[in-house]
RNA sequence: GCGGGAGUAGCUCAGCUGGUUAGAGCGCACGCCUGAUAAGCGUGAGGUCGGCAGUUCAAGUCUGCCCUUCCGCACCA
């Protein structure tokens, strides 16, 4: 009857292999979203906008793992949003000037670290260069996002290289500007010295540059003047019985491992918490820090040790002045450089202009003398203490690290050590001249040592505004919450300028046109603005270097050009909120182009990247947007952990360990790599990758789905139920509304994980359910599919059947939503698949279909727990048939059962069936929870007691273990207050106060475990003997008639040849047998010629497939 | 050196505002189950929750110091 509808008509549903083969399924949703246009849909369809930006990559390299990461967290968000109706702009950008793409050309040219800017011919052709190696991995961009079913548009994305855009970040830099947020003024690079060239941190390497050396470790004698002695430093001596006129000779004694840079002094530096002290020396009275007084006495260890005469406080000695060893420097030079005082060092006015004694927290004794000698042009932090207190710069070389000053002049400035330390050992300002043995940079391409010297660059002023980049901050949404205050925080607070200028060749070029002899600086703010400036219309320039270098323009009689720097490629990335709509302002605010555009995505909801990008990308944006913007450009981010392989080790490719995402994708399925990420660890961890969490993450939610999926085909095919008209849920089993209620709480666990920016969460969630519908709904429910509910009354049978097909369909058809954020891919087939059979009107994808919302109203609370305490009992239940070697196909006659709370042993009671069907009991019994052949323990329930008796909590443990526990254990059941007590204290307790705990019944095949209880009634009669072996029979005739290949819904004839016990089991349960193996008729005896046959305990079977 | 993360079973990781006997998956051994599942279930071995102090009636969880490791920033007189 049935099957005969079944062969007749095609399957209602796809046939389902049992092996999945991702690879193919995921091919045909790509197609099928090409063809339907499905992502493009999206994109077309009116909604509230959900803000999301795309961190642009650089094209020219590959794309590899971490970009997996990134990208499967920056789908999950917009797809989630876009299907609860907001719209989502997915534009994609490239990121395409700056470094790693200068670099891999000077690689093709065989050029590494020359100078390209030498002739205009060199430097348009270099240019060209980058500008096509920017694309040279393009189609595996592309082809590896389609493949990771990234939904982005890479059809109309933004280019930083572009004119349009670079002229919008112009646009951005006039507007900083125009509020005095941009300046030139020194920074300290490192500086190859015979090239002369600016080296970037790549260049310098990692460990490599740094070699151990053996340099000068010089201590100097620098002569204080009495008369600039501090007040404090005055009194501090007289308090101590010190002259100050007795001290003749007096100088601070200044450590140093760069003589050469002696001649550059303008300060010797104390930290203002150490003690330092006026000591008497061999080579006159002293002043060094208090713990370096040993040090510089084993300095010279024939003569008498250090005497310490006075103790001073390292902040009374601010502006001492001294005597500095090449006072005639500064005259020759006449001073190079500006005081670069900022406004708020006020003491700079009435204190001496150099050569005194700054505070600076960054000095320490553990080295040298605790007296830190200072050439700011030398060094970054030097440089910083320099700006706090308006000292002047002295250059005592040139950019090519030669002397320009003293009798060194024209020496290199390493080989200057030698003849500055015999001068000033002639001089008698020679405290100790030796040698340490310590790490300095080098130049790896050139072997010379590294220069690091102040050139003029480019500065936004942003340290100004640390304190709004901190505020703005504080609106920012950060995943994991620890980055806000921690990486990025700190970094906000502690901001110094930000240096946009690079000494390079491919990138936008700054703005700026100097005057000839520099007494002026146009910052140019747009195109047109340049064509005026310039007489003529440069539309369709080119706005790269050297075409732009060629305008110049004349003004005030002045000939201006562009400086030649070029601008930091973070400030490219930072400006794509603005850049990627060329946003186009008015030096008076007027937007001229893509306002609109702006306006709808400004600023982002959503953003996402590694964690490297904390001083990158989400700094670039951040900064700008707060300094032109007065808000931040994203409300919330997620930070990415680095992928490491796994053995924790970086990736790279001299170590070989680097795993390409494409193979991946072939062998497991994109949607099994994307679950991992999603699932492998929190976001913000570092992932050790393997292969083999793929193939976790593949069986924990993956495959699990795809099974229910398959088996949900398998049956529904053949029984063909009709969907459309199911029963209603309040019609259904317990099992059935139990299911919907955890999938009610799934859909809401889901929700508040991806609202929470919590992906993990979110997945966990769906990994449960999914395990929960396998596992437990369709195993325990797999004879309601099977020969559609053919036993038993006709139509309540049938009934039963429509109502777990429609559980189970409405089931999948909801993951399949809920996980559509998530694995993309088979969401939607199994979606495509089902859905429409009750819904003809449904959208086409999974992708454009409304987020299932929680429905309180369906969500049954109670009937979870209480299902909960079932599953408990029954895996309890297992164990202990395990434990007492019990096999399952054994029935008993009795299970004794209690749960940890009387309300779940009432459920246990409800629900007795499902417990003796899982258990094959033929009966279940509550056990009285205090029932006499139960022992007890007592146990404070420490969260309620804890907080009434605290102190007193050993004390009620104590009397808990003397009461009388049969007596406490029915106060409890009763619900009757009681009172227990030790050593003359009387605890009077409430029921919930203590937790009564069943010990296994003796004799009994049982197991007791937080509370719940179970226990077997192991007495066999021989009925349950043969009932036993029956079932065993079925189990072996179903083993082969898979292992021969039979169809699940093949007739069967079926001939027993058995003897013994296992023949008269046969007998008695004839029925059951062939009911359960679909046997038309059963014969006893040997059979001959019959398809399948095997042995079994007991005899032999034999199949014959029929109809 | 400074800042941040991490340290829980052989491996990958959970463990909420302190609370009862610290868990899962994988792997291993043994067993069970299986007419959807190359799945599933159970038992066992395997843990000084990185270490030491402290706070507390109670610490994997809070505090301090230290160790290891990863990342970032420095490398400096």
């Amino acid at each position: 009857m049935r099957d005969d509808q079944a062969t007749a008509t095609a399957p209602l549903f796809r046939e389902v292999p049992t092996q999945p083969d991702y690879r193919a399924l995921e091919a045909e949703i790509l197609d099928f979203w090409k063809r339907e246009r499905v992502f493009e849909r999206t994109q077309e369809r009116d909604g509230p906008e959900f803000v999301f930006y795309e961190g642009p990559p650089t094209a020219n390299g590959q794309p590899a793992l971490h970009h997996v990461l990134a990208r499967s967290f920056k789908d999950l968000f917009p797809r989630y949003k876009t299907m609860r109706g907001y719209h989502v702009t997915r534009k994609g950008g490239w990121d395409t000037h700056g470094l790693p793409v200068e670099i891999s050309v000077e690689k093709k040219l065989g050029l590494l670290g020359r100078n390209h800017g030498a002739s205009r011919e060199e430097l348009e052709e270099f240019n060209r260069l980058c500008r096509e190696s920017v694309w040279t991995t393009i189609q595996d961009w592309n082809y590896f996002t389609e493949r990771l079913g990234y939904w982005v548009d890479l059809g109309d994305p933004y280019v930083t290289y572009t004119n349009d855009y670079i002229e919008s970040v112009w646009n951005l830099l006039r507007r900083l500007w125009d509020r005095g947020l941009v300046e030139r003024d020194y920074k300290v690079v490192p500086l190859s010295p015979r090239i002369s060239t600016t080296l970037s941190k790549a260049e310098l390497g990692e460990e490599d540059s740094y070699q151990w050396v053996d340099d000068p470790s010089v201590y100097v004698r620098f002569p204080v003047k009495p008369e600039t002695t501090p007040d404090a430093v005055r009194a501090a001596l007289t308090g101590q019985g010190v002259d100050l006129a007795s001290l003749d000779g007096l100088a601070l004694v200044v450590w140093t491992t760069t003589p050469w840079t002696l001649p550059s002094n303008t300060m010797a530096a104390v930290n203002p918490e150490l003690t330092y002290v006026v000591a008497r020396s061999p080579m006159g009275p002293v002043i060094v820090a208090e713990d370096a007084v040993e040090r510089l006495s084993a300095l010279r260890p024939k003569e008498a040790p250090l005497e310490v005469l006075a103790r001073l406080r390292g902040r009374d000695l601010e502006f001492w002045g001294y005597q500095q060893p090449y006072p005639d420097v500064v005259k020759d030079l006449g001073v190079e450089g500006r005081s670069t005082a900022h406004s708020d060092g006020e003491d700079a006015g009435s204190a001496p202009r150099m050569h005194f004694v700054a505070l600076a927290d960054f000095v320490t004794a553990d080295d040298g003398s605790g007296v830190a000698h200072e050439a700011p042009v030398y060094g970054a932090e030097d440089l910083e203490l320099s700006r706090r207190y308006g000292t002047p710069l002295v250059f005592g070389t040139d950019d090519h690290g030669r002397m320009t000053v003293t009798h060194e002049k024209g020496q290199f400035f390493k080989d200057a050590d030698k003849g500055l330390i015999r001068d000033m050992k002639d001089r008698g300002l020679m405290y100790h001249a030796g040698t340490i043995h310590h790490r300095y940079p080098f130049h790896d391409r050139t072997g010379d040592p590294i220069l690091y010297f102040a050139k003029p660059s480019w500065y936004v002023r942003t340290a100004r505004m640390s304190g709004r980049l901190v505020e703005e901050n504080e609106k920012i949404n950060w995943v994991p919450a620890n980055i806000k205050h921690g990486r990025f925080g700190k970094w906000l607070e502690g901001n110094v300028d930000w240096a946009i200028s690079r000494e390079r060749y491919w990138g936008t070029p700054l703005p700026f046109w100097m005057a000839e002899d520099g007494s002026d600086v146009v910052c140019v703010g747009s195109v047109r603005e340049l064509s005026e400036l310039a007489g003529r219309d440069l539309e369709g320039l080119d706005l790269h270097r050297p075409y732009v270098d060629d305008v110049t323009f004349e003004r005030g009689g002045k000939v201006y050009r562009r400086v030649p720097e070029v601008l930091d490629v973070w400030f490219d990335s930072g400006s794509m909120p603005y850049a990627q709509w060329h946003l186009m302002q008015d030096p008076d605010g007027e937007v001229v182009s893509g306002g609109e555009q702006f306006q709808k995505h400004f600023p982002a909801d959503f953003i996402c990247e590694a964690i490297d990008q904390t001083r990158g990308w989400f700094y670039s944006l951040h900064a700008i947007s707060t300094l032109l913007m007065d808000q931040p450009a994203y409300r919330n981010v997620i930070c990415l952990g680095h992928i490491v392989d796994e053995h924790g080790k970086k990736m790279s490719k001299s170590k070989g360990n680097v795993v390409q995402p494409l193979p991946m994708f072939d062998r497991y399925g994109a949607d099994s790599v994307r679950w991992y990420m999603f699932t492998a660890s929190e976001p913000g961890d570092q992932k050790r990758f393997s292969e083999r969490l793929v193939g976790e993450a593949q069986r924990g939610f993956v495959n699990t789905f795809y099974n229910v999926y398959g088996f949900f085909n398998l049956y529904a095919n053949i029984d063909r139920p009709d969907l459309t008209n199911a029963p209603a849920v309040s019609e259904r089993p317990e099992i059935d509304r139990w299911l919907l209620s955890r999938l009610e709480e799934t859909k809401r666990d889901v929700t508040d994980g991806l609202e929470r920016y919590d992906a993990r969460r979110a997945a966990r969630a769906l990994e449960r359910f999914t395990d929960d519908l396998s596992n437990w709904y369709v195993r325990r429910n797999r004879r309601r599919f099977w020969r559609g509910g053919a036993s038993g009354a006709e139509s309540a049978g049938r009934a039963d059947s429509a109502a777990a097909y429609a559980t189970l369909h409405e089931a999948l058809v909801t993951v399949a939503k809920l996980a559509a954020p998530f694995t993309p891919f088979l969401a939607d087939v199994v979606y495509r698949d089902l859905a429409r059979v009750t819904d003809p009107q449904a959208p086409e994808s999974v992708h454009l279909c409304a987020w299932p919302e929680f429905d309180p109203a369906r969500h049954d609370e109670r009937l979870v727990r209480e299902m909960d305490a079932v599953l408990r009992v029954v895996d309890l239940g297992r164990a202990v048939r395990g434990q007492h070697n019990l096999r399952a196909r054994q029935p008993l006659p009795k299970v004794l059962v209690r749960a940890r709370t009387a309300d779940d042993t009432a459920a246990l009671g409800r629900l007795r069936d499902q417990i003796a069907e899982e258990l094959n009991v033929k009966d279940v019994e509550l056990l009285d929870p205090y029932a006499s052949v139960v022992s007890y323990t007592l146990r404070p329930n420490l969260p309620v007691v804890g907080r009434t008796y605290g102190k007193q909590v050993p004390l009620l443990k104590q009397a808990l273990a003397e009461a009388d526990t049969a007596a406490v254990a029915r106060a409890v059941r009763d619900g009757q207050n009681f009172t227990v007590s030790a050593e003359g204290h009387d605890f009077h307790l409430t029921p919930e106060s203590v937790l009564v705990d069943a010990r296994s019944p003796q004799g009994l095949a049982a197991a007791e475990e937080g509370g719940d209880l179970v226990a077997f009634d192991t007495t066999l009669t021989r009925d349950l003997v043969l009932e036993g072996l029956a079932r065993d029979l079925v189990r072996a005739v179903q083993d082969t008639r898979k292992k021969a290949g039979f169809d699940v819904s093949d007739r069967v004839r079926l001939a027993l040849d058995l003897h013994g016990d296992t023949l008269e089991a046969a007998r008695a349960w004839q029925d059951l047998i062939t009911s359960e193996t679909l046997a038309h008729d059963l014969s006893y005896g040997p059979a001959d010629g019959y398809e399948a046959e095997s042995d079994v305990e007991g005899g032999r079977v034999y199949l014959h497939r029929v109809g």
